[in-house]
DNA sequence: CGGTTTATTGAAGCCTCTCAATATGAGTGG
DNA sequence: CCACTCATATTGAGAGGCTTCAATAAACCG
């Protein structure tokens, strides 16, 4: 969050993801972690997770691999909010979103339940909240996506992926 | 790069980084990496790096420690990209290469070497050649920097800091 | 010194933001 | 079941930041 109260939020997280990797291992945070739904979380005790090569090269093998992947987001987020237009942003979000949260099996293939605000978007893409409006209404009267009570329906996702420039091979890390 | 030939630069390397984990630990690369200026490198073996565990823990916990400092300096540019105004972001940049320049000795006070094109600084922050020069002109006018040469000027280190909300910690990765 | 790259500046336009008002929806208490 | 309230979504109008296009100036280089 800056001063001015705007927020930025740098990552989303699904079912099975770590977090909090760099507060863990460094021992402090930059930002802070909240919940959009009720969830059930597993905690790893510090002390087996600040050595992690103690433990056997299964956890660290594990913390690579998600660091890679957290990595590779991340870089694709700064391609879109420094390349991509506001309607390339949300479409390759949503993409993005239907990717990973199919290969943990929660979604299926033409959408998925995504319980956020507008304005949750909005600080996701690093946009207005009326623009994030405006612009899913773009999406809808393209025939793009539906979104109602909270279950976003992608509607052409060769369209959508085309128009966002989504290549999910950067979500596949081993 | 996208396909309109807008391109982002993703990171920015100096001397003492690890670049390519990436690419080498997942076995392909989803962007280039060029240099700036003549470079010495070192290069590891794949043999050595792919299982890392296998090498003794010095170079997996450098491993650890690269990804995690990428990945804090990722999550500080995705906030710039989507938050901070133009002249915010070019402070912002200038102010993280003076410390990570200044930590492997290659800045002093007040300034250090940048071998870069107007049109790569817009490449890194999200913007168009023409505004970046826009912008520097206004950040001159206001004595924040110089630049002449390839050699750029911190005139006023608390100024850019305060005018970026440039929080230093998020570079001290242990 | 000529030729090419890079920087600088101007003008016009568009995307996005800001401010503000209205509408819709969810939850609550009567 | 309905009125009420609060949060969220939607829409409009105007402004501003940044882009685009284009031209000129400066710097670099063989």
């Amino acid at each position: 969050t800056l001063r001015n109260g705007q927020r930025q939020i740098t990552a989303i997280l699904v079912p099975g993801d770590m977090c909090d990797l760099e507060a863990v291992l460094c021992g402090w945070a930059d930002c802070g972690i909240m919940t959009l739904t009720p969830c059930i979380f597993g905690e790893i005790p510090l002390e087996q997770i600040a050595d992690p090569l103690q433990q056997g090269p299964e956890l660290a093998r594990a913390l690579l691999s998600q660091l890679l992947r957290d990595q590779a987001i991340a870089s694709e987020r700064v391609l879109s909010l420094g390349q991509r237009t506001a309607l390339q942003r949300l479409a390759h979000l949503f993409c993005e979103l239907q990717e990973r949260l199919q290969a943990v099996g929660l979604a299926d293939e033409d959408g998925y339940d995504l319980p956020l605000l507008q304005a949750e978007l909005a600080d996701l893409t690093g946009m207005t909240n009326v623009h994030v409006n405006r612009t899913l209404k773009e999406m809808r009267s393209q025939n793009l996506i539906r979104w109602q009570k909270g279950r976003l329906s992608l509607l052409d996702r060769p369209a959508l992926a085309r128009l966002a420039e989504f290549e999910p091979a950067y979500l596949r890390v081993p």
